[in-house]
RNA sequence: GCCCCCGUGGCGAAACGGUAGACGCAGUGGACUUAAAAUCCAUCGCCUUUUGGCGUGCGGGUUCGAGUCCCGCCGGGGGUACCA
């Protein structure tokens, strides 16, 4: 039996290698970003003196309780190449990762295990960063944090406080030039006690209560009833998407109820026109940009069904400001479940007896409802469906234009002034044609501005434990109060049982109850507002998980900071355009990864915030990801039995019978089927597994190499041993086995050399436009080349080594030191293309659109001489049939096109 | 339903509107081995004996030339506001 060489690139040495690189990185402060001021230098100590910075941000995890599966690092991954890649070429790059660790799973995942969330998400984060760094991912450890820390979670209430303590006023000047701008509420209150702006009442008669009622409608953090899908046997409340058409859970199959809270909102309408206008010019894919701006609301038209007593009729509306037409009674499809319920006692009651009067329907629900309509009603107009229960309904055409100030309580002016009631429910018959509707448009004066529409503003109340409590009181009389900031942060009671309340599925009285309401030490506080002490409630609604994931990019850069959210000095150098030329006026992260799944939700959330955090001169950038990349998804093969259940995607052998691929499990012939990766599908690999079998290096090189970043791709193990081969073959090339010593030569070919130019060339455009994928083909290329000589070139094994290095950081380190370089390759510079100069090239004849022809040529011969040489060919003058070409089309080196003048006159 | 994306060999894929299938996996043949593994070399879309013909989900169109651009379908994925 022989033995394997002693320095063979085998699993066993390739985790040697990696712990030993791991290692030193941390020791020497590899990965640290080197800040303007304060504690946080690179590892040598230094301050950023002027370097030019590179922010590299990913969408930061959720750690959940299930681990890692081999899909999570794609994009890690991805930001650690670029980040490797940027610091070799000079940058000073930050590069972090916090952890968003409220929200529904994680309170889920505690719940089912019987332990407090904070106890088990730390488990979770400490269980993802070991699996993390053990990929030799490169963050800097200083900068990160966890949404649920109290330090951080102070800053997110001092946000919302600043949201709260803020209005938007659509007609002042922004220091960029632009119109429309957050102020402190405080300008609005001297606006009204100066009389500058009025009220319906005036401003000094006011009760404590009205003018806080005032105030609320301006407020970009504001209360107001909001409709939700409440469902009682789940105890929760659940989005539209999860309500079946028959209006029961997707889970279980309970009823679900449309009920009416009071809660928190933001005002996200009021920037729709800045979110709409900024994505210009962001170099975001055009895909995401056109999700958003489809979402702000830009629509060609819209279609509306109408269910009418005499069938079921459908106008196309070039549009949605036609429903303002007098003919039209519409109502939000999200309403229309359980529409009588949802009502006013008077409106119910005339529902009930049948056939009620729409203007009289409207009237009462008016003056029942003590909110201008506009907020109270969610404007979901997409489905346009003037049906109940497959009945018409009476409706009423509200005015969902966004208009951020429609006035206070009661107060009843313009804002209504298109608001058109009917007096009777529409027939087919009285339907406009679209012709009578745009003719009426244009009569009525609707442009184009009254198209936009969509956008709602964000509900941020949720009826949970494990989330950021609000930092806001209730006075005795009912009056909000917000908390002082040296009252920051509001923490979470420890609560025994913090499980969400159920109710008999079908109780239909019940409501949400939020699970801090329980904690009666905690909800009744005595506080001295400054008017004396005095008892109040505590709001027991927390924030969405969205807060914690808003703002997270900003306190990477200065993550101890405990008298700012982010330090102005570090805002200025890391995120403003000043310092990032290329993004325009805009600013922002240089570059953000993460999935299409966020397109819309969390990007448009984070960008609202950016702004008004902008307006208010806290921010010196007016959008916060300048670059945005999404990365694809890692899916993969599950394979059922006869029975259709699932089996072990790991034991599953394949066959070929009969020239096809058949798999076959415990000897019986098993089903494939594609589908995510899961616990569920049985198909679930862990990077663990796979840093074990092969190594990181070989891991991360497959990851990248399996395709586009931006495409998602079927996980597919036995591919790996391609990544493996690769790793091994260029070791070999640069390492003799036997001795473990590095074994170049000084010398180089001229085919080599000429080869190593036009690798560096393509490698450095493919790793700036973030093709790994052709950037491996083009490196595994070379190697080959390096494979097939006696021996490797020093020049070609180190321009190699420092062109893998972001992808396989591990080897080319090892490789480095052994050709005989002392320090890391984490700064050494990116290598330089010499001139590439081609003898020859090869040039196509085409006749008639198909290829007749290949020649030799040198890469400088001009047109004429191409075209007389590919018409000197016996084979073309063949296919042109002894005649002149009817056209010619030249493009030297490489293209001739002739079309005879048989082909033309065919055509 | 609405919005956005994707579809190329047995498989993952490559291709400024210009030689379709680079690179990798699997397969096939060979070298080396007592043998196997590993390694190295060759081959590898389909049809045809060949000249050649056909091929990028389907049907049209633009163009000298279309995987790529346009129109209409089919199939798959993501989002749809309380999963994040």
């Amino acid at each position: 039996m022989i033995e394997a060489p002693s320095w063979r690139y085998t699993p066993a040495l390739a985790e040697k290698i990696e712990l030993k690189w791991q290692k030193r990185w941390a020791e020497e402060g590899c990965f640290y970003a080197a800040n303007v001021e304060g504690p946080l230098t690179d590892g040598q100590g230094r301050h950023a003196d002027g370097r030019k910075p590179y922010t590299v941000l990913d969408m930061f995890p959720f750690p959940s309780g299930k681990g890692l599966h081999v899909g999570h690092p794609l994009g890690y991954i991805a930001t650690d190449f670029v980040s490797r890649f940027k610091r070799m070429q000079g940058y000073n790059v930050l590069h972090a990762l916090g952890f968003d660790a409220f929200g529904l799973p994680a309170e889920q995942f505690a719940i089912a295990t019987g332990q407090h969330p904070r106890k088990t998400t730390e488990e979770n984060i400490a269980n993802m960063r070991r699996q993390l760094s053990r990929l030799g991912l490169g963050f800097d450890p200083r900068r990160s944090f966890a949404t649920t820390d109290p330090e951080y979670m102070k800053w997110t209430q001092w946000i919302f406080a600043r949201l709260y303590s803020s209005w938007y006023d659509p007609e002042f000047s922004r220091p960029d030039g632009g119109r429309g701008c957050a102020r402190p509420i405080e300008d609005l209150i001297l606006q009204f006690e100066s009389g500058e702006r009025r009220s319906k009442k005036p401003w000094e008669k006011m009760s404590e209560r009205e003018k806080s009622g005032v105030l609320n409608s301006f407020r970009l953090a504001y209360i107001s009833d909001s409709f939700v899908n409440w469902c009682p046997g789940l105890g929760t409340v659940l989005a539209n998407e999860e309500v079946t058409r028959e209006g029961k859970s997707e889970r279980g199959n309970y009823p679900v109820y449309r009920k009416r809270l009071r809660q928190w909102s933001m005002r996200i309408t009021a920037y729709a026109d800045r979110l709409l206008e900024d994505l210009d010019g962001l170099d975001w894919p055009e895909t995401v940009k056109a999700m958003q701006r489809n979402w702000i609301g830009k629509c060609e038209g819209v279609k509306a069904r109408f269910a009418c007593p005499g069938g079921d009729a459908e106008v196309f509306l070039p549009s949605p400001s036609l429903l303002f037409h007098p003919s039209f009674l519409v109502v939000p499809s999200s309403m229309a479940p359980s529409l009588p319920e949802a009502w006013p006692e008077g409106c119910r009651k005339e529902w009930e007896e049948g056939s009620p009067s729409p203007r009289h329907l409207f009237a009462s629900f008016k003056a029942s409802h003590p909110y201008p309509l506009a907020h109270s009603m969610d404007g979901v107009f997409s489905g346009l469906f003037a049906e109940v229960a497959g009945e018409a309904v009476p409706v009423f055409i509200s005015d969902y234009v966004s208009e951020p100030h429609l006035g206070s309580e009661g107060e009843e002016d313009a804002k209504f002034a298109r608001i058109h009631s009917i007096d009777s429910s529409p027939s087919p018959e009285s339907l406009p044609t679209e012709e009578e509707a745009a003719k009426w448009a244009e009569k009525e004066g609707i442009g184009q501005k009254e198209r936009r529409y969509r956008l709602r503003d964000w509900l941020f109340s949720r009826q949970r434990y494990w989330g950021e409590p609000f930092p806001i009181v209730y006075s005795e009389d009912g009056v909000e109060h917000l908390l002082p900031d040296s009252a920051l942060p509001v923490r979470l009671p420890s609560l025994p049982d913090y499980r969400p309340e159920s109710f008999e599925p079908e109780d239909s009285s019940s409501m949400p109850q939020a699970p801090l309401s329980r904690s009666r030490d905690w909800v009744e506080v005595e506080l001295d507002l400054g008017d004396g002490p005095k008892k109040y409630r505590r709001e027991t609604n927390t924030m969405p998980n969205w807060a914690g994931s808003c703002w997270y990019y900003l306190r990477y850069l200065s993550p101890k900071d405990d008298s700012h959210f982010v330090n102005p000095e570090e805002d200025r150098y890391f995120l403003s355009a000043f310092h990032n030329p290329s993004s325009g006026a805009l600013g922002g992260v240089d570059l953000y990864v993460g999935g299409v799944e966020h397109a819309v939700l969390h990007l448009l959330y984070a960008r609202f915030w950016h702004k008004v955090l902008y307006d208010l001169g806290y921010l010196s950038s007016r959008e916060p990801f300048f670059k945005l990349f999404n990365q694809g998804y890692v899916q993969a093969y599950a394979y059922t039995d006869s029975r259709g259940q699932y089996v072990p995607a790991a034991g599953v052998e394949s066959r070929f019978e009969g020239g096809k691929e058949v798999f076959y499990f415990e000897g019986e012939k098993v089903n494939r089927e594609f589908g995510k990766m899961g616990k569920s599908l049985k198909n679930m690999v862990t990077p663990d597994e796979m840093y074990e079998a092969y190594g990181a290096d070989t891991f991360r090189v497959y990851e990248m190499s399996m395709g586009p970043l931006s495409e998602s791709r079927p996980w597919n193990l036995k591919d790996v041993s391609g990544s493996q081969r690769f790793l091994q073959r260029l070791w070999r090339n640069v390492i003799d086995e036997e001795t473990g010593e590095a074994k170049v030569s000084e010398e180089m070919d001229s085919e080599t050399s000429r080869l190593l130019n036009k690798t560096i060339e393509g490698v450095t455009l493919d790793m700036e436009e973030m093709r790994p994928n052709t950037a491996i083909a083009k490196l595994i290329v070379l190697n080959n080349r390096l494979t097939s000589l006696p021996s490797t070139p020093r020049a070609a094994a180190e321009a190699m080594v420092k062109m893998l290095f972001p992808i396989a950081p591990h080897i080319c380190e090892e490789l480095w030191e052994k050709l005989g370089h002392a320090s890391t390759l984490s700064f050494t510079p990116w290598p330089e293309a010499g001139k590439v100069e081609e003898e020859e090239v090869t040039a196509v004849v085409q006749v008639d659109g198909k290829v007749r022809c290949r020649l030799q040529v040198p890469p400088s011969i001009g047109a004429e001489d191409l075209e007389k040489l590919a018409l000197d060919q016996e084979a073309v003058r063949q296919w042109l049939g002894g005649e002149d070409p009817a056209k010619v089309i030249c493009r030297p080196p490489k293209i001739v096109s002739l079309v005879s003048r048989s082909g033309r006159k065919e055509k």
